[in-house]
RNA sequence: CGGGGCGUAGCGCAGUCUGGUAGCGCACCUGGUUCGGGACCAGGGGGUCGGAGGUUCGAAUCCUCUCGCCCCGACCA
């Protein structure tokens, strides 16, 4: 049992100014957090605990699953020679020197090491399959630390590899990680999501992300209730059909404009929806050095032009991808020299298309959505003047005809068709199917069954420890505020420092006191984690310091106690009742249960 | 790396433009009153003004350099 006046919990009540999400904020004011460096902080006693019982869960349900190790932070250069990585990862990887010169490095990641054991220790495909995990700081000499805990150059991952004799098993290994994540997280009281990821450069290959809404969060993602989840790099919606316009002719027809450029200004203009018209949109792509087969064939920079439906926005990532390079919008010299028109009244017709994207030539994109649609309006090349009755296929060939745009809010979902939540997110934890890469460039083989050499094949699978504590504090506060826009928040019971604080509103009556130590007792004998507020200090300060914890539930031992009742405090669900003194105890251990069940 | 902002007491800030040797609120210490929503009164302690150099009789303030931190972007798990 711990007494807050023993204890070190230094609370703010101004938060520091370099602070700007809410969960940097509450950190810091909650005494969980000191920043020592840019990224680098310390974890106060509140902290401590709190991210101790996220590692226990971790641990307890990757138990199940694979075994510990503890392995080396400091890396010899030779290891990451091996993989090819110590020039792969760049600026990103804090490196130093030894007394004698040699060449050492700040872990980044695992994949390495785990492999060379592998590589000297596994024998035999009998010694398959094998999952290693470790719960281990990491070190990323991230080119922006920002947003306390959210982007640290210094922070707790659990990390784990599995080692499987076949594709067959890296999918068994695959989904008991998946299967693990969804238990931890559920436990850490996390509402998360589980989105697919870039598969990566090996075939076949699979990731997951798992996400958890939040406006402090990197990345943008959507998700259906039908359980679709996407990045928006990736993300793909069903459209609701459109009427197309009545042809006015059967060949595109020349309208004079004058002064109309923009989709609205054109729109308005001809009478017609935004969704009637062919948007244009031109770039350059340079094309990196390393790809030297592009480069060969259409040089080191190429046109790229992209035609979306008037009312829809590019995605430049999907673009990119297909362009294979870095975009940038073209110059008004370069949209001269290939369309011979000015921005505003640029179109697809008379635009000579590369016939294959490996071919020299403009690029040519058409957005999915257009494919089918018929008699558009879109820029003639013409200063002002538009066409109708433009038709994909019929009146222009592109390049390629590919998914090149954003979904909006709202759009329905393309496997369930239930509405798409869009919105900014925060990665906890990263699971993919590695494939050969580090066995083979680093030698691990076992023997098979026929006594031949095999490579084994390998997942990974990561969980940013601190990302699991900002993330359920960022969503209660997001709660908290949309609902009484205060800046608190709550933390599930699970992963909170404390599970219930007793709060002796004045220790100067002595019965208080008295009737709070015994409850607290009585708690900590049930095996409930409880934290007795026994300073001497006036209630309301008490009251605004167990909030600023984040302590789920709080008990209030004051005036009612001469009735034989206590206030007990809800914070997750903002709800206060009175109970019989002898009553709390049970009632709190089945509030505790269903919270955890 | 590009753009912007900020470094003055533990925290939040004023003072800088127009040089004259540092101030306010909170926190902290002592005494008293108060005691269910960050109390009040009285007294008190605490600052190399991020650092270095320069200008000046005199620099928190002006000039040069430098270090650090935050935000936007680029980049990146």
């Amino acid at each position: 049992m711990h007494c807050w006046s023993k204890l070190f919990i230094p609370t703010l009540r101004e938060a520091p100014s370099d602070a700007e999400v809410a969960s940097h904020k509450l950190l810091l004011r909650a005494g969980y957090i000191r920043q020592l460096g840019a990224g680098i902080y310390s974890y106060l006693p509140l902290g401590q605990r709190s991210l101790n019982k996220i590692i226990a869960i971790v641990r307890e349900e990757m138990d199940q699953i694979g075994q510990e190790f503890l392995l080396p932070a400091l890396n010899p250069r030779e290891v990451w020679e091996e993989s090819g990585r110590w020039t792969g990862m760049g600026d990103n990887m804090f490196r130093l020197k030894d007394r004698k010169g040699a060449e050492l490095c700040l872990a980044m990641t695992h994949e390495e090491v785990m492999t060379s054991i592998a590589r000297n220790e596994l024998r035999s495909y009998k010694q398959l399959p094998q999952i290693w995990y470790q719960i281990q700081t990491k070190f990323r000499d991230e080119p922006r630390p920002k947003s306390g805990l959210l982007r640290v150059r210094q922070f707790i991952m659990k990390d784990a590899y599995s080692f499987d004799i076949d594709a067959a098993g890296l999918d068994a290994s695959y989904n008991k990680h998946d299967t693990a994540y969804r238990t931890i997280f559920t436990r850490c009281g996390l509402d998360f999501v589980a989105v697919e990821a870039d598969s990566g450069a090996m075939g076949g290959s699979q990731s997951q992300e798992f996400m958890v809404y939040t406006e402090a969060g990197e990345d943008l993602i959507a998700s259906s209730a039908s359980g679709y989840a996407a990045n928006l790099e990736k993300a793909t919606s069903k459209l609701a059909p459109v009427e197309d316009l009545a042809p006015t002719s059967d060949t595109p027809e020349l309208v004079h404009t004058p002064g109309f450029r923009t989709i609205d200004e054109v729109g308005a203009f001809l009478q017609t929806k935004p969704h009637h018209q062919l948007k244009t949109m031109a770039y350059i792509v340079e094309h990196p050095e390393s790809d030297a087969k592009q480069l060969k064939v259409v040089g080191k920079t190429r046109a790229v032009v992209a035609f979306l439906r008037g009312d829809h926005q590019l995605n430049e990532t999907k673009l990119s991808a297909i362009a294979l390079g870095q975009l940038r919008p073209m110059t008004p010299e370069e949209i001269a020299d290939t369309f011979h028109a000015p921005a505003g009244y640029l179109g697809p017709i008379g635009l000579e298309a590369a016939p294959h994207p490996r071919k020299p030539g403009v690029l040519v994109v058409l957005d999915a959505a257009l494919e089918g649609r018929t008699n558009l309006i879109a820029g003639a090349n013409k200063e002002e003047y538009h066409l109708r009755n433009v038709t994909p296929g019929r009146d222009f060939k592109p390049t390629v005809i590919a998914d090149i745009r954003n979904i909006n809010e709202g759009e329905l979902d393309p496997i369930g068709g239930e509405p798409l939540r869009l919105g900014k997110a925060v990665e906890i934890g990263h699971i993919f199917k590695l494939g050969y890469k580090y066995a083979e460039s680093m030698g691990a083989t076992v023997l098979d069954k026929d006594g031949k050499a095999t490579t084994p094949i390998m997942g990974s699978y990561g969980i940013g420890i601190e990302r699991i504590l900002t993330a359920a504090i960022e969503s209660s506060a997001a709660k908290f505020a949309a609902e009484s826009a205060t800046e608190q928040y709550a933390l599930p019971p699970a992963i909170a420092p404390f599970e219930v604080i007793v709060t002796i509103t004045n220790v100067r009556e002595t019965e208080l006191l008295e009737a709070g130590e015994k409850l607290a007792k009585e708690l900590d004998a049930a095996g409930i984690d409880v934290l007795l507020d026994d300073r001497d200090e006036r209630a309301g300060v008490k009251f605004k310091d167990s909030e600023l914890i984040g302590v789920p539930y709080r008990i209030n031992i004051g005036k009612k106690l001469a009735q034989g009742q206590l206030e007990l405090v809800d914070r997750l669900n903002q709800t206060t009742v009175d109970l019989p003194l002898d009553s709390i105890t049970t009632h709190l251990i089945s509030l505790l249960a269903a919270s955890k069940q």
